[in-house]
DNA sequence: GCGCTATTTCGACAAACCTAGAATTAAGCC
DNA sequence: GGCTTAATTCTAGGTTTGTCGAAATAGCGC
């Protein structure tokens, strides 16, 4: 059984990568319905192979999910574990701090 | 020069690590002064030199600040840094996508 | 300076990560 | 089945991380 706190930072980890970002950030953009894997090799212009394996990590970890159509793969963000992990931060990790935290994010109820 | 994109990775990989997670846990619910190593040390029962070197990682990373006292070193949280951090998600890396962003944390404007 | 305490730096080792070319699987079409 | 496209998995390399004992540094009091 993963704890919670493991949980929270595998999902920390996984972001932290620049190119895992800026993978985040397309897929963000993209459609609602995923960005086919090979968009985004185009689009950023990093081999296949290292694309796929950061998909992986940010899938793993469950940033993104996947679904297939036909031969291509379309990726898209899971905002609810997105801000559930931000969400964490401010009141798991830093509740009972000197400063406030955010709002709890009363917003974007999807899913 | 580092990039917005580089040192928002670099934030996150270093919150990406349970011990530092719990660390940062610990430094935030202490005195806003800042916590000494050692009790850190004591109250989360690791090496001192494996957390002396995981605070090295959180304050590279700007997420903590020390502060020599006599001998010891106290450790605080910079809330500034954290919520830029978490603003940075929804704000920079996120934005325009299908959920609605948290409000840019209206509240909590220290620093 | 000497001793004492708090903390870091050094050194070494194993484990995990990043990268990317080559080989492989998956799906569709003829 | 054979061909093509899309994407992953395999394999291998070099690099970085995590851990921790031992040694070194920093500050204080005598």
């Amino acid at each position: 059984m993963t704890g919670r706190v493991e949980q929270a930072a595998e999902r920390l980890k996984a972001l932290g990568h620049p190119v895992r970002l800026a993978i985040l950030r397309r897929v963000v953009q993209g459609p609602e319905a995923g960005t086919p894997a090979g968009e985004l090799q185009s689009r950023l212009d990093i081999p296949a192979s290292t694309l796929s394996h950061h998909l992986a990590t940010l899938a793993d970890a469950g940033l993104v999910q996947v679904a297939r159509e036909g031969t291509t793969l379309r990726y898209r963000a899971d905002f609810g574990v997105l801000h559930a992990l931000t969400d964490y931060i401010w009141q798991d990790c830093c509740a009972g701090g000197a400063a406030e935290p955010p709002p709890p994010s009363p917003c974007c109820d999807r899913d």
